[in-house]
Order: C-alpha cells, then sequence, then structure tokens
DNA sequence: TTGTATGCGTTATCAT
DNA sequence: ATGATAACGCATACAA
C-alpha cells in the first residue's frame, strides 16, 4: 500500500484540465462522447497521447453509472464445460467492451455464499451466474435484488428471472432415437450429478417434481422416455444408472450394468469423461464398442480419442455469448426472456446399426 | 442504466449513520476495524443485520485504497493449463480475500493489448500476466507503470519484474534421463509453440538466443540436451520436430519421424495432445508403444486414455497460488523475486526398458 | 459550446 | 472515542 501510494502517477481530469487548458466539464463531456468545439478536441487529443490518461471507472461508478464490469459466477472454471462458457461470455463482453469479473465457486456452496457476497460490494453492472448444483445459495442472492442477473446452464432456477440454457429434453430425444434407430431396444441411460438426488429406481418417479428440472440429467432422461415411448419400448430402470462426472463413474456404470444382466446394446452419458470410462470398461468386460453396445454422449467437441464418439452437440460459447446479451438488456433496462439452446446429433463411430446376428 | 438508477437501493454509510445514530465518521472507523464503543457497536451491528449493508469498494478506491481486485490475462481459458493456472489464482485470491478480473487474450496479441489497455483504466490492484506468446506487448504495458506486475508460467520476459515458472530445463532433463535410463539412445524431442520460431535444425543454434528462453519448449529443449550430453549421446537434429500444441501436430510428427528414417525409440513431446496424436499415429505406422517407441510427456494430471502416460508433474494450481502471493508482496509494498516451480517424474505405462531383441 | 459549483460514498484530519 | 468537514475523481445542472 505504501508503494501503491507512492508510485501512484494516476493522473486525474484535473490534471489533463490543466495540461490542455480545457475545462474538466468539457473534458468530461468529450470522454462520453458529446461534441466539443474542434480547437479543445485537438489539445484534449494531445494530451491523450501523451499521458495516455484514462478516466476511473471508479469515480465513474460512484456517480451512478454502470462500471462496464459484469460478474461471471462459475463452478469451476477447470472444467472444460464451463470454461467453454467462460470464453463465449469474455468473447461478447470483450465485444461489448465490458470487463469480466469471475468467481469459481469450486464445487462448493459455501464457497459460493461467500463469492456472492463479496461480489455484492463490488461494482457490477451485473451478473451471470451458474448454480453449483442445486441452487440452495438462491437466499444469497438477495444483496442482488436490485442488480441484473442471468442464470446459465440451468433450468427455471429462479422466477422472473432469464435463464440460458440447453434443451436438455431435445438433446436425450435426438440421442435415444438415434440408438432406436439403429436397431438397439436395450438403452441404458446413465445420469451424472454433482450432488446425486436420488436412485435410478426413483428417478421416474422424481422427474417431474419442480426442483428436478434444474438438473440436466433429468432434461435429458425426459428426452429419453419421450423416445422410448414413442418406439414402444417399455421404460425398465435397470437400464438406468445414477452416478457422478468422471472417468471412473463411467467405469463403475459398465460393471454395475453388467452385474444387473440387463445386457444393454446402447447407452447415453452425460460427458466424454464418464463415456470414456464406461467405454473401456466395458471392453474389458467383453463386449465390443459399437459393436455390440454403441455409445452416445453430450459434449460441446467432437472429442479426440482413438475414435470419435457420436455425440449431441452443446453450444457451449454460444450460451455465454448469449448470456452476455440477455444481461445487457437487463442492463440497459430492457425486458429479456430465456433462451433455449438447440442441440445437434453428430454421428461418429461409436454408433452403428445392430449387427443381424447379436449373440449378447 | 435507466432501470439501473430507478432500482438502484444502495444504501451509503450516511443512510446507516441517519438508521444508527451513530456518525459516519464512527462507521468508517469500525469497517476499517477500529475500536469503537460497545454500545455504539450493537447499535451498528443491528442495522447491519436488517440492512446487508456494504461499503462500496468503488468509493474507498477514490480515496487512494486497495480495491481488492487482481487482474489476469491468460491466452485462452479453454486450455486446461490456463484453466488450472486461473483456478490457482482464484482460490488463492479467494484465501485473501480478493477479486478476480479475468482476461483472455484468445491468442491474439492483437486483442490482448486491448485487454491490457482496458485493464489499465480499471480498479486493478495489480496484475498477473500470462502473455500469449512472445510478449512484443511489452510496450503496452507502460499503462502500468504504477501498477504491481507479475508474469507467469514465462521466464525472463520483463527486467525488474518477478516471474513464476516450472523448471523448464529441469523437466526436460529428467524426461530425457529417464527415457536413457531405460536403454533407449534414440530420444526425439517434439517442440510445440504457438508460433514456431525457427525450423529443427536451427533450433540448436538459437536455443542460447536471449529471447528464445520465454519458450517454454526451449527450456525443455536444453535439458533435453543436457541429459544427451551427460550420457555421451551426441546431438542429432533429425530426431527435433518442431511444431504446434494440438493433437493432430502429433499425428504429423510421428509421420515426419518416419519419413526421416531416424528410427527414434523414445520421444518426448510437450503435451498430452501431441503425445495423444504421436502414439495414435506410431501405431498405424507399425510401432508398439511402449516398446518400441516409449512416450514421456509434460501434464499437470495423469490423463484418462486406455493407458496413463509416463509424465513429467506440472504444478499448475500451486503456479496460479503463487503467483498471488507474488503479487501480494508487490501491492504491499515488499520486494519479490522470480519463483521456480520444481517438476516431478511420473513412471506409468508409456515406458518400459528396451527389450533386448528390438528388431527396429 | 463552455466553465463553475455541487454531489456521489468513502476516508482522513482535526478538533472535541 | 467521537463528530464535523475536506478531499478523492468524475458527472451534471446551471449560468454564461
Amino acid at each position: 500500500m505504501a508503494m501503491r501510494d507512492i508510485e501512484k502517477i494516476q493522473l486525474s481530469i484535473k490534471d489533463i484540465s490543466r495540461l490542455s487548458g480545457v475545462s474538466i466539464a468539457t473534458l468530461s463531456r468529450f470522454f462520453n462522447g458529446q461534441s466539443v468545439r474542434p480547437s479543445n478536441e485537438a489539445k484534449i487529443q494531445k494530451i491523450l497521447q501523451e499521458t495516455g490518461y484514462r478516466p476511473s471507472i471508479a469515480a465513474r461508478f460512484i456517480k451512478g453509472h454502470n462500471s462496464g464490469v459484469i460478474g461471471l459466477i462459475v463452478p469451476e472454471i477447470t472444467h472444460p464445460f464451463f470454461a467453454l462458457i467462460a470464453e463465449g461470455v469474455m468473447r461478447e463482453a470483450r465485444n461489448q467492451g465490458k470487463l469480466v469479473l469471475l468467481g469459481s465457486s469450486e464445487g462448493s456452496m459455501e464457497i459460493e455464499k461467500q463469492i456472492i457476497d463479496r461480489f455484492s460490494q463490488s461494482i457490477l453492472d451485473g451478473l451471470i451466474y451458474i448454480p453449483v448444483a442445486k441452487a440452495e445459495n438462491i437466499p444469497a442472492l438477495k444483496s442482488f435484488r436490485n442488480l441484473p442477473l442471468v442464470v446459465t446452464a440451468r433450468k427455471g432456477i429462479i422466477p422472473g428471472v432469464p435463464h440460458v440454457y440447453h434443451d436438455g429434453e431435445g438433446g436425450g430425444y435426438l440421442a435415444t432415437k438415434h440408438l432406436i434407430s439403429l436397431g438397439r431396444h436395450r438403452i441404458a441411460f446413465i445420469a451424472s450429478f454433482w450432488d446425486v438426488p436420488c436412485t435410478n429406481t426413483e428417478l421416474l418417479a422424481n422427474h417431474k417434481k419442480s426442483f428436478m428440472h434444474s438438473f440436466s440429467s433429468i432434461e435429458r432422461f425426459k428426452g429419453y422416455l419421450k423416445a422410448l415411448e414413442e418406439a414402444g419400448i417399455p421404460y425398465n430402470p435397470n437400464l438406468v444408472v445414477v452416478t457422478g462426472y468422471g472417468h471412473m463413474h463411467g467405469v463403475d456404470a459398465a460393471s454395475e450394468l453388467k452385474g444387473r444382466f440387463v445386457d444393454c446394446n446402447g447407452v447415453v452419458t452425460m460427458t466424454q469423461a464418464v463415456a470414456n470410462g464406461f467405454t473401456a470398461q466395458a471392453k474389458r468386460l467383453g463386449y465390443r464398442v459399437p459393436e455390440d453396445i454403441s455409445v452416445v454422449l453430450f459434449d460441446a467437441n467432437e472429442s479426440k480419442a482413438d475414435y470419435t464418439f457420436t455425440y449431441i452437440e452443446l453450444h457451449l460459447i454460444r450460451m455465454g455469448q448469449e448470456s452476455v446479451r440477455t444481461l445487457n438488456e437487463l442492463i440497459e433496462g430492457r425486458e429479456a426472456q430465456d433462451i433455449c439452446l438447440d442441440v445437434e446429433l453428430r454421428v461418429r463411430e461409436t454408433s452403428v446399426k445392430l449387427p443381424a446376428e447379436a449373440p449378447r
């Protein structure tokens, strides 16, 4: 602090006024885009070149203006899913000349609450909020009553606030229907959660409850059910595994299904990591992929592996961009609505037509 | 903006003064940790509970105080390498009650310059800077003359500024020596750059030039040379490939080496992606991994694949944390020095002793 | 179009 | 320990 005070050569609008001979009021108007006398503009520009002066954001924020800073809260910046959203957010923010204050809740609701608290005393114009999971921190958001807010990557969390999310049900439907169209009728669904909310046998009963649609797995599960029903395939809870997001969870899911003797010939997973784990383990258990078991997953990009997976493409960067645009509507006093982004099926190497003679 | 002005119920210290009957001066002291009369403290606490009031960061920043906000500029938040550093930065920042303003230069020096420019008019206490590559934007940093600055993940970029980086030379040495100890003497080195600075035949001549040590590949290359020399193995430029950071670059590197007929039996790559590409292609070309060719790479984590790679472990989260600590020294007016983080060899499945009878 | 004067929320100074 | 007041850098109503 001592150092800072000493070295702080930060010049003020007064300094520029003195150097250029133009009044601070005229300077202020100039910086805010109002027209000034050409002769004055010349003087100003000259001094600006020499000094590299920039108006202080803090000072203008005090005056009730926008700071040009928006907040972004993610559960984990390390996870590609959120990193891509963040990338989109920053890209669009840059387009609009805004800065991004980033907070990572590290998967913990406690930390998330802490961040929200800290953000609230900051200089934010608005906040893009990706709740860690169950969104139990909504009460803490009361500090934000007066602040523009957009919820991203989750659906229906906070009433009256715009949400930006994917068409999870559509994705689940596309993935399942694709597998069915390949002649596969025993399709496993591996649902991933940060905090597992219920067992696989409870999933059907619970999936319509109001709080559940904040989970992307649930939305996709609805699409899964819809595709099954459309094809006249009865729902079998033994084909559903409720687990987490990691590689090992995929491994375990494969073993679990094997132990249940349900003999699936198709599987839908929520992430690349789970698909990798599942596939590796399935092979170890003697299944061929994709002949015996075809795999479809949800992801933003084609991931590199020994072979490429068939996947439901998520537009995460666009999600970030749309979030910023939506937030801007709010910041500028306009109305804003939910945005539901489309998903697309990308058929690659892990899904093929069921061979006529499939012994298992 | 209109909306904001209308809804802004942001109360000030004056409001609290009025509500609590305590003067604003006393309030200010209270918020800054000075002691106040117990009866007053009680009144203040009561109102604080009711209102949830927080002092405005912007206002105190104007008064020459620290904002508690530090800046972080990364080339690409999507890349796990930088995401991990960012995670470390945010973790340590949170520990210290600081906020992080994040800028992604998207791999472009143009954008990087833009961000630096924008950051300079912000309310930062300091900046953690990961230059996009060649650091030609240093001139633009003159806006930061007076601002605490730390350069991360690069070495020797800006004189007089603390750098936090890995012991790249040590890593290259460890990786190479490990392969040598397995009886492998024809070790390929696949150097990765964002902008390729020279060809493989020029690498030896150039690696000592001053500007080159900002590239991590170069530092690791030095370690590679050192290990070779120590073992009395002559340097062969045909075993070196200069390329990029992607999966396809690894694929191409394998083909390139094959085309040069150098018959390597060990390889060092800079990233997991390159190693993946290299390995996949090497197998297609008829080599066995790890028997014919053993692979060592640089990475922060054990990556999941069909098998796990032997790797030089990078401590990226710690790198972020150390950067914040170093920056803090500067912010608080103390001296700070470079920090060189150790690396470690983790032997996994992709490196084995050279079989006695290796026909190739 | 320009300049003067006042206010924004906070801290620091100085009496009390 | 407390309270009145000046100051921070900027924006704006108002008078010129």
